[in-house]
DNA sequence: ATGGTCGACTCTCGA
């Protein structure tokens, strides 16, 4: 069973990108989840996205949000059932940054967690809150031992290794030790970063700014979209990497694929 | 370098 996450930036504008990842890689992805997908649901592209082969799961808003998931119809995943938002009467916001796949062997909370703007913004205290209520929902939600994953858009990068010039990023709102620990205390329902499992080299990122002037070309990126799983689902795992090919791509979005593989029915 | 570049959408905001 393969899955993966990918911050698309608009899934309409993207919807090329997709089909050509989608088709290249050696083995299918049987689910995708979607960040910031930027499209109402009105807008959201179900139908060409069906002829990729992927029942749609979305909700998202004008411009800013919105996440999905893609349920590979020939997978034959059988008792999926999407939910959005942390159902604890949240922020309207919350609810296009949210989404709860479940599925008889395994379930997935995908995330596009708030970047905070500014340590001083009010918008920080969100992204805190944000974190605290992901917790709690895994609390509610998940049953001890039951293959379990958090993923996505973090906006957060763990450790000195998931950013270029640590030195200078200690007051920014994805690096600074407040929301690091933020990110630690949802962790701490014992899910830990697959990617790292298989690569615990440095340098590997999932966002380069695109006002970083060839960031990509010089390495100076964030590694902040991760697969967080809990114990059952990590020794299930057999592979995680990201895949750096669509940032070579014509229109790359600022975000990687990140890819993981599990020996789960 | 308080810049830079995208995407969605009214022109400026969010990242």
């Amino acid at each position: 069973m393969r899955i993966a996450t990918f911050n698309v930036n608009s899934v309409r504008s993207r919807l090329t990108i997709l089909e050509r990842w989608l088709s290249k890689l050696d083995k299918p992805v049987d689910v995708l989840f979607l960040q910031e997908t930027k499209a109402v649901d009105a807008d959201f592209p179900e139908d060409a996205i069906d002829e990729l082969g992927y029942k749609s799961y979305f909700r998202g808003e004008k411009s800013y949000n919105g996440v999905a998931a893609l349920v590979r119809k020939d997978a034959k995943i059988d008792g999926v059932s999407a939910s959005f938002g942390f159902g604890d009467g949240e922020e309207p916001d919350f609810l296009t940054r949210a989404l709860y796949l479940k599925t008889p062997s395994f379930s997935v909370l995908n995330t596009y967690v708030p970047q905070g703007k500014d340590i001083t913004h009010a918008d920080y205290d969100v992204k805190k809150r944000f974190l605290a209520r992901a917790r709690a929902f895994f609390e509610r939600a998940v049953k001890p031992g039951f293959p379990f994953v958090w993923l996505g858009d973090m906006n957060v990068a763990q450790t000195e290794i998931d950013v270029t010039h640590p030195e200078n990023k200690k007051n920014h709102v994805c690096f600074h030790s407040e929301i690091r620990e933020s990110f630690a205390r949802v962790a701490d329902f014992g899910l830990t970063d697959i990617m790292r499992k298989f690569h615990p080299e440095e340098g590997v990122y999932t966002f380069f700014d695109y006002r970083v002037k060839d960031a990509v070309a010089r390495g100076i990126g964030w590694r902040i979209d991760l697969m967080m799983a809990n114990e059952a689902a990590s020794d299930a795992a057999t592979d995680c990497f990201v895949d750096t090919e669509p940032r070579l791509w014509d229109r790359p979005s600022d975000h990687t694929p990140l890819v993981a593989d599990f020996a789960l029915s």
